[in-house]
DNA sequence: ATTTATTGTCTATAATTGTAGACGTCCATA
DNA sequence: TATGGACGTCTACAATTATAGACAATAAAT
């Protein structure tokens, strides 16, 4: 058994999750005003999904005069390396070099995460 | 609005998916018994998934006797391509190099792989 | 000090997902 | 041709997810 029971978020908790990493830190109103921008969510959806979140322990909370500052618990890169480790596992018939290509093909990379890329390849004799 | 509408697996059906494109295609009860080697699914399960599985279509049946024979309707990389998507938009603060490299690592890449890679690194410079 | 607005919590409901039993039908075999 | 097994469908139900209204507590403004 690898490590499963990691717990995963669902799409609408990764879009306030999104806002939080960008944001830092901010408060429900924040999240509620954005929320209804993008989403054109009620701000009950929005405190519902916060809650949520920190149950599930992605958001920490500091009491500040009535109300909460949100910020997340957990660090965006981790969250995304879990979410990668998803896509991996469905990848079938080694078809990780085509996706991989594909995932490159589609993100804007600046010169030096080329240049890490790069000499990540060069060092792949091993294994 | 982008193209949000693309119908998407839930864990379980991955799964499912998985054996259908490792097979190409088989009868139910093949993915009876290897749902019930891997992980512990009863019949009932199986055949639940493979029915929501043609009703979304991904999968395609052909009858034969009284059975049917299932196959992927949908290649196992779009698929895959389309669950890359989402991650990449999850990513946060150009993140995407990191993730890229995380990739990278956690991959089997075949030579040619990554010489596909680094042609793709090379041909970077636009944009 | 009273009113008003803000905020989190509680409750609710429909849809989706995970998991599976019951059962009628069709096929093969006795 | 009767019957036993394999197969798909129907039904079911609990958990999770999406979405949101009601409301009490608290802070702010008058």
């Amino acid at each position: 058994m690898t490590n499963e029971r990691i717990a995963k978020l669902t799409p609408a908790e990764w879009k306030i999750m999104r806002m939080a990493w960008e944001k830092k830190s901010c408060a429900s109103r924040d999240f509620c005003r954005e929320g209804k921008e993008k989403y054109d969510w009620a701000p009950s959806t929005v405190k519902t999904l916060l809650s949520r979140l920190v149950d599930k322990g992605f958001l920490k909370t500091s009491r500040v005069g009535n109300s909460y500052l949100y910020q997340p618990a957990r660090p965006a890169l981790k969250t995304l390396y879990n979410a990668a480790d998803t896509l991996l596992e469905n990848v079938v018939g080694g078809a990780s070099g085509p996706l991989l290509s594909y995932m490159v093909k589609k993100s804007r990379l600046s010169p030096e995460e080329i240049e890490e890329l790069r000499s990540l390849l060069d060092s792949y004799k091993e294994v």
